[in-house]
DNA sequence: CATCAAGGCCAA
DNA sequence: TTGGCCTTGATG
C-alpha cells in the first residue's frame, strides 16, 4: 500500500504506529488524536454547568457538600469538593481511561441517589465543577500533595475565560473602537501562545553523545513528532479562553482537522519574527547557510539536509531530500513568502490561530448548536483581530488589511495538505530553527 | 506532629 | 463498579 516504504530514505516519516488500513492524512495522527480526549480532560461532551439547587453562595454549608452529587463531602478531591464515591470514580474513570457516553441526551441530573445511572454526565459535571485529570498521578504515588502548577495553570485558564466574556460582551456593545481591556487581553493571549514549546520540541533534539550508530532513536523521534506536535497543541487549546465553552468533542473534532494548518503558521510566524525580513546583517550565523530563505527553495532544500544530518547524525544525500521534501519545501517557501508579506503582529497572529483552528469544513459531524457557537467564536475573533488592525501601531504602519489576511487563509490550508501528504511534519520546525539552538527548559 | 490529598483495598 | 475506610508522604 505505501509503496514508499521499500524506498524510503531514513529520515521519512514511517506510517503511524500500528495502523495502515487507511493512508488519509491524518493517519499518523491515529494515536495522537486517542491521546487527545485524555489530554484534553476526560470524555464526554459539553461543559454547561447547569447550576442546580441554589449553589449561588459558596457558604460553609455548601462546602461541605459534594458539589457534583451533593452527597457528604470529604474535602479537596483533584480540584472539586467531592464525596468519597466522585472521588473514586473520577481517579477510576482517568486511571482506566475510560469514555462514557449518554444513552439519553447528555444532560442526566446527578445527585446522590442517581449518580450511578450515567457514568457519562457523572464525569461530565466532574470536570465542569473543576475536577482536573492532570490531578490524578500517572506514577500512581501515595501521599504529598500536587504541587500548585497544575491547580494554578487551571486558575489562571478561568480568568482567562471571564476576561474574555468581559472583553467579547464590551466589544459586542460598542464595536470598533480603541478598547484598552481588549489590549490588555490580547497580550495575555500572546503570553499564553507558548510558541516556544511548539519550536523546540524534544524530537529534533541532538544527542551530543550519539555517535551514528544512534541514528535509530533519532529515526523513530522524528516518527513520533507528530503526537509530540499534537501533545503541544492540545496544550495550547486548554489554555485557550473558550476552552470551557466547547465541548471536548468539538476540540478534538477542529484540532484533527486544523493541526497541520496551527503548524505551518506556528512555524511561519516564527520565521518571521526571528528572522527579519531580508537583513544581510546576520552577525551571529553558524553556518553561511544558517538562515532560512524567504524566497529560494534550493536554499531551504539545503538546509533541510544539513540539518537533518545533524539530528541523524549521518549525511542524507541531497537527491534523497530533494526527491522527498522537495514539493513540501517548495510550498512551504511560497507560503513564508507570502506570509511574510503581511507583516503580522504578535497580536495579529494569536487571532489568526484563532480563526484558524475555529473554522469548520462545511461537512463537519457536529452538532447544530456546536456548529453554531464555533462560528460565532470565529466571528469574535475576526472583530478582535479588525479592531486590532484598526489601531495604530506603535513601530512600523500597519498596511495589511482584514481582506488579505482573509485571503491568505485559503493558501495555508492548501499548503496543510500537502504536509499531511509528505507526512514529514517536522520540516516546517526543522528548517525554521537550527536544531544546534534548541533550549529545553528541562 | 497534625493535616491534607493522593493512592489502595475489598466487601457489597 | 462502587464507595467507605485505610495507608502514604509532603507540607506547614
Amino acid at each position: 500500500m505505501d509503496m514508499r516504504e521499500s524506498i524510503t530514505p531514513s529520515f521519512s516519516l514511517p506510517e503511524s504506529p500500528n495502523s495502515d488500513t487507511d493512508d488519509s492524512a491524518s493517519a499518523a495522527l491515529v494515536s495522537s488524536t486517542k491521546a487527545l480526549f485524555t489530554l484534553l480532560g476526560g470524555s464526554p461532551t459539553t461543559t454547561d454547568s447547569t447550576v442546580v439547587n441554589g449553589t449561588t453562595k459558596k457558604s460553609s454549608a455548601t462546602s461541605k457538600l459534594c458539589s457534583v452529587c451533593a452527597d457528604k463531602s470529604t474535602g479537596l478531591h483533584y480540584g472539586a469538593s467531592t464525596c468519597e464515591g466522585c472521588k473514586g470514580f473520577f481517579k477510576r474513570s482517568v486511571q482506566n481511561k475510560k469514555v462514557y457516553h449518554c444513552s439519553q441526551d447528555n444532560c442526566c441530573e446527578i445527585d446522590k441517589q442517581n449518580r450511578n445511572r450515567c457514568q457519562s454526565c457523572r464525569f461530565r459535571k466532574c470536570i465542569s465543577k473543576g475536577m482536573l485529570t492532570e490531578a490524578v498521578r500517572e506514577d500512581r504515588m501515595p501521599g504529598g500533595r500536587n504541587g500548585n502548577s497544575i491547580y494554578s495553570n487551571y486558575k489562571q485558564r478561568r480568568s482567562i475565560i471571564r476576561k474574555t466574556r468581559d472583553y467579547v460582551e464590551e466589544i459586542e456593545r460598542r464595536p470598533f473602537q480603541s478598547l484598552p481591556s481588549g489590549k490588555k487581553l490580547i497580550k495575555e493571549l500572546v503570553e499564553m501562545d507558548c510558541l516556544d514549546r511548539l519550536i523546540n520540541l524534544k524530537g529534533l533534539r541532538i544527542n551530543p553523545a550519539s555517535a551514528s550508530s544512534d541514528i535509530a532513536p533519532a529515526c523513530k523521534r522524528l516518527t513520533r513528532i507528530g503526537d509530540e506536535i499534537v501533545e503541544q497543541l492540545v496544550e495550547w487549546t486548554k489554555t485557550l479562553p473558550f476552552f470551557d465553552e466547547l465541548p471536548v468533542e468539538a476540540h478534538t473534532h477542529l484540532l484533527t482537522q486544523r493541526w497541520a494548518e496551527l503548524v505551518l503558521l506556528s512555524a511561519g510566524y516564527y520565521a518571521c519574527s526571528v528572522f527579519t525580513p531580508d537583513s544581510p546583517d546576520t552577525t551571529e550565523m553558524i553556518d553561511e547557510t544558517d538562515e532560512i530563505s524567504f524566497t529560494n527553495p534550493q536554499v531551504n532544500l539545503r538546509l533541510l539536509q544539513n540539518r537533518l544530518a545533524l539530528v541523524l547524525g549521518k549525511e542524507i544525500p541531497f537527491e534523497h531530500v530533494s526527491k522527498e521534501a522537495g514539493t513540501l519545501v517548495h510550498r512551504f517557501t511560497t507560503l513564508l513568502n507570502s506570509f511574510s508579506n503581511l507583516k503580522v503582529s504578535p497580536e495579529a497572529y494569536v487571532c489568526i490561530k484563532a480563526i484558524t483552528l475555529l473554522h469548520l469544513s462545511p461537512d463537519s459531524t457536529l452538532d447544530r448548536t456546536i456548529i453554531d457557537k464555533v462560528n460565532t467564536l470565529q466571528d469574535h475573533f475576526v472583530k478582535t483581530l479588525q479592531i486590532h488592525l484598526h489601531q495604530p501601531g506603535e513601530d512600523s504602519q500597519q498596511t495589511t488589511s482584514l481582506a488579505q489576511i482573509l485571503e491568505w487563509l485559503p493558501e495555508l490550508r492548501n499548503a496543510s495538505s500537502v504536509l499531511l501528504h509528505s507526512k514529514m511534519f517536522y520540516v516546517p520546525f526543522l528548517l525554521c530553527k537550527n536544531p544546534r539552538r534548541l533550549v529545553f527548559d528541562e
